[in-house]
DNA sequence: AGTACACGGGAAGGTCACGA
DNA sequence: TCGTGACCTTCCCGTGTACT
């Protein structure tokens, strides 16, 4: 809605989601420089002060320093489309600074892989788990991203008797083969049995309008609540992500290029994961 | 190698349909 | 009509990758 901003980020490909949220953070800082000065304010006349108020008055709301550097970068690229079609002469934005320095190192991940491996069988024998939660326990374990999980393909299933694969089309263009066996394969088989029975494609499948499409993000807490009650710790993919990577090369002795392999990315991509890993995750020292 | 940036993950909580 | 599960919305913010 500002100036046409929205349309513009669209148009660049940009995901609903995200223009949601950057058109909400402007209209709040329009409103709030407003608000200041007793009257509508026109683009032109907001000054390098009004957004340093603005993201004090964020800040005082308690909002983590990752939050207002998103939202900082927010203002910028606002900013920046206001100069490019001329609604404002000056962009200050480039050159604008916070008073403080933001904190963005990221907190330690303290979780024991071997530890949650212990618990996979109670898990997948549970009765209080559906079916997904299973499902999606074992995704999880393999260090599968969520956005890698909702529109698992069925289709590309391989069945080899001793264990079953399923092959992930990433939404990066790479391929990933996830290997199940022993006990995990009948929790597999009956998640590939009922979208056969619900008729789409999908292992995890989400009704909307009376139609199975892709997994739903939102339907996800449903069953990471689950498993977090049963388990007793959060379920976050990025932290199970993380402790699997350090899992397999401390653990395993898998190197660099067959964690690159193992989880379908770039070898420059698994090299900074698994730096990362070694540094982050804290698995419990008994 | 460090920083900037794009945007997707996920917690919280709401709504709705349905069966007991 | 109450509980429950499936789906949906909103908002905060962390992660992966591109850029310099």
């Amino acid at each position: 809605m500002p100036f046409g901003y929205e349309k513009f980020r669209l148009k660049n490909g940009i995901s609903p989601n995200t223009v949601v949220h950057e058109v909400q953070l402007i209209e709040h800082l329009l409103a709030s420089v407003s608000r200041y000065h007793n009257g509508p304010i026109e683009p032109h006349e907001i000054r390098p002060s009004d957004i340093q108020r603005f993201f004090k008055e964020q800040r005082d709301k308690g909002l983590k320093d990752n939050t207002i550097n998103r939202k900082l970068v927010f203002v910028r690229k606002w900013f920046d489309y206001m100069w490019q079609i001329g609604k404002i002469p000056v962009d200050f934005m480039p050159k604008f600074k916070l008073p403080e320095k933001l904190d963005l190192t990221p907190s330690e991940i303290d979780l024991d892989y071997k530890e949650l491996l212990g618990r996979q069988e109670e898990i997948l024998q549970s009765d209080k788990l559906a079916l997904y939660a299973k499902i999606l326990f074992l995704l999880y374990m393999r260090g599968l991203r969520v956005r890698d999980m909702t529109a698992i393909d069925i289709s590309r299933v391989e069945d080899f008797g001793y264990k079953l694969r399923l092959t992930v089309d990433k939404k990066d263009g790479y391929t990933r083969p996830l290997d199940f066996m022993g006990s995990e394969i009948p929790i597999i088989q009956k998640g590939i049995d009922l979208a056969h029975e619900r008729g789409t494609p999908f292992l995890l499948a989400s009704k909307v309008k009376d139609n199975y499409t892709e997994f739903q993000m939102g339907s996800l807490s449903d069953y990471t609540d689950a498993l977090a009650e049963l388990l007793g710790r959060p379920i976050r993919s990025g932290d199970i992500r993380f402790a699997y990577v350090r899992h397999l090369y401390a653990e395993e002795g898998k190197n660099v290029e067959e964690i690159q392999e193992a989880l379908g990315i770039t070898l420059e991509s698994a090299a900074r994961i698994l730096k990362e890993a070694l540094t982050r995750v804290r698995p419990k020292k008994k």
